[in-house]
DNA sequence: GTCTATACGGTGATAGAC
DNA sequence: GTCTATCACCGTATAGAC
């Protein structure tokens, strides 16, 4: 693996678990066994960094979206999937998603992630909107209001899981995120 | 007001828009009008004026949410009361709450703040899990799943305002908070 | 690509005068 | 209670040798 992929890691990592404003390049050199100036050498500036993880980042979620459409048999199991994705984001439960990680911590990030947040954030509600409609068409989701709310309720499905996310980290146990998402999760689910 | 509680209100805005570790003791000298050494007066370290700030806070929400309870008429004009107070607590787009300001910005609070982050949220759980039993007794509200489900759909609750709140901070548009938490109120209010 | 060395502002915090 | 002055440290960032 290049050092230039070792700091993504690691920089995804630490943003996930202590924010952007929360690491240093002094931090991160000491995990990735180099000096500070030579991660300058591959992100001139912490917003260059923060920018690259996020980018990498939202890649793999839509294509990790996309393989659970693709994968799974309907809608359903597409959907237990995704909200395995979140839970499994959790961690130890002091890590939360990317996207509500950077959300979290104010204003630290640069204008450009914020960009990429915002997108980010509309390309999962998109991606649950259609879930919702197929579901309903498929009859594996039974999706409250029926397909016509199925926007509204896409963009209530991230706020349940990214609010399940600080819930659980608030209170450092993972399990929170399974009460808290067990609600609206019955609620969509056929039984 | 003394200096003490306008830096508490200073202190309380600050973290609600930037986070605990968004601002500094610099920061509120420059808004409270006076000198940095001043503040260390009141509150010697930031630690113990995050302290001070979460408990009047944590103090004037549960006086508020037994204000609901008594001067509405039932309990859905409770969860409707409470849903304004999340909805209100965002401001033009750039604010939360305080519970979910804290818990986004990683682990940059004293641990005493964690605690009492901690019972905070436990406390705002347990008046929905109440809310939502009475509810489902006087009939004002329809409570899925019924009274035993109570204690789930509360924390879901607490969950879905607080990811409402991340996500229209981070669409800075406190429109995104009504569309994703529209879907929950429909679930839970009787037509 | 990585290093040593350094610049420079910001940060939480303290001492002591008024 | 508030001030000036000062502190040691840490943050991001740069220059230039190897």
């Amino acid at each position: 693996m290049s050092t230039r992929e070792l700091l993504i890691d690691l920089g995804e990592s630490a943003i996930r678990t202590r924010g952007f404003g929360g690491f240093s390049y002094a931090d991160l050199a000491a995990e990735a066994g180099i000096r500070k100036a030579s991660i300058h050498h591959h992100f001139p500036a912490k917003a260059d960094l923060g920018l690259a993880v996020l980018e990498r980042y939202v890649a793999r979620l839509q294509e990790a979206l996309a393989v659970f459409r693709a994968v799974q048999p309907d809608a359903a199991g597409a959907f237990r999937a995704a909200v395995s994705l979140y839970r499994d984001a959790l961690g130890d439960g002091s890590s939360m998603c990317l996207c509500a990680a950077i959300a979290g911590d104010g204003e630290r990030a640069s204008p450009a992630m914020l960009d990429r947040l915002a997108a980010a954030n509309a390309l999962v509600i998109d991606w649950f909107a259609q879930l919702f409609r197929d579901g309903a068409a498929d009859g594996s989701l039974d999706v409250p209001g029926g397909p016509t709310q199925a926007d509204a309720l896409a963009a209530a499905m991230l706020a349940q899981l990214q609010g399940a996310q600080l819930l659980a980290r608030a209170g450092s146990d993972p399990a929170i995120f399974d009460t808290a998402t067990a609600a609206l999760m019955q609620l969509v689910r056929r039984a």
